[in-house]
DNA sequence: TTTCTATTTCTATATTTCCGGAAATACCGT
DNA sequence: ACGGTATTTCCGGAAATATAGAAATAGAAA
């Protein structure tokens, strides 16, 4: 990952609102949650979610699946691991930045 | 570190020129770099440079000390390995962001 | 105090972001 | 095709951001 699109991504989690909806949606796991839903979990209008998850999805963070009239949002590990990794490497200094007690990937 | 502030962080990384400029930083190592050698290094307007640098020490990413006539600004570690914490905890799922080969704090 | 250098604040402008109502579109069931 | 639900696009206003020249301030040194 280079600096340009790190800095896009850090730059869509940077507002309460997007880092809110990332949250959910990782905590919805590998079935993710429709549109539909995330608004009733948010209470925002619709347009403006809308709008929100577009940021997202351009740079990546997130990704969308249609099932049937709903749209299904997932988030993207990928993108995040590429985007801490980069972070931790480029970013801190050896060693003193890394988080306590990160899980390994497998 | 609670949402609002990891996503205040986020903001200000998530700019190319920030981002730049915090990189930059960390690489200085722990003696910093004056903004006068920063300036030098991204070639960007004097008060361009101040008020991204003022983003940054605003949020807790970087610190400054006055040396003399020169202002020292240093990345600060604690913060960004807070935010690298919040992010790990709270946005990704059990593992799967987790960058390869972190190191781990001694 | 005067002068020099370093950095910030002031001021201004252009651009971008955030928000949500209204209208448009997409898809499904009948 | 029609009706209904889900979602996005369009639009615009308010607020925030990015950029930088000019002026002001802080500190050191003579």
């Amino acid at each position: 990952m280079n600096l340009d699109d790190a800095a896009a991504r850090l730059e869509a989690l940077g507002n309460p609102t997007r880092l809110r909806i990332y949250r959910i949606l990782v905590r919805a796991g590998a079935e993710g949650l429709s549109v539909g839903r995330l608004q009733a979990k948010i209470d925002i209008a619709a347009s403006t979610l809308s709008h929100h998850l577009k940021s997202l999805v351009v740079v990546g963070l997130v990704t969308q699946t249609r099932g049937g009239t709903t749209l299904v949002c997932h988030a993207n590990y990928d993108i995040m691991r590429d985007l801490l990794g980069y972070m931790v490497e480029e970013c801190c200094a050896e060693g003193s930045c890394a988080p306590i007690e990160l899980p390994k990937v497998a």
